[in-house]
DNA sequence: TTTCAAGGTGACC
DNA sequence: GGTCACCTTGAAA
């Protein structure tokens, strides 16, 4: 019986938000973009990585692969600098195990903008000099 | 309470 | 070993 309030008026229009990373479709928005669970998962790892001293796999081109995303095992350093590139924020990532926490309003969109603010691809200047000792 | 997203965890490749 | 997908957690609205 579903004479009411049973299942009626549950968002009826989910309007598919593709990954700003990968194209696929979004989950939500996650590390300040709409990513999908797998780029979720892997920019977790790539940063908690980064985190313990280990550099990431360097690609071997000069991460400029012809990576189309359709396919994201191909370089897991394009596919990473693809991320930040789309906006993915390292800050993110919760340098503890807490989870939760939501911090601010996630801004629903922030690409653009975070663009214009690093300038683009700046991130590879700047990042590949120092991979970083925290 | 409900919502939203970050984290963990685990199954699949 | 890495990727993908689901569940839990935990604070903010
Ligand atoms: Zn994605
Ligand atoms: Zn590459």
């Amino acid at each position: 019986m579903l004479t009411d309030n049973d299942v009626c008026c549950q968002a009826p229009s989910q309007v598919a938000v593709l990954c700003l990373v990968c194209r696929d479709i979004s989950s939500g928005l996650h590390y300040g973009i709409h990513t999908c669970e797998s780029c979720k998962a892997f920019f977790k790892r790539s940063v908690r990585r980064e985190n313990q001293g280990q550099a990431p796999s360097a690609c071997r081109s000069s991460g400029d692969c012809p990576v189309t995303w359709q396919r994201k095992t191909g370089c897991q350093a394009c596919r990473f600098a693809k991320c930040l590139a789309a906006g993915m924020r390292r800050e993110a990532v919760r340098p503890d195990q807490t989870r939760g926490g939501r911090r601010s309003a996630p801004t629903s969109s922030s690409y653009d903008e975070r663009m214009k603010q690093f300038d683009g691809l700046d991130f590879f200047n700047r990042g590949r000099e120092n991979v970083d000792t925290v």
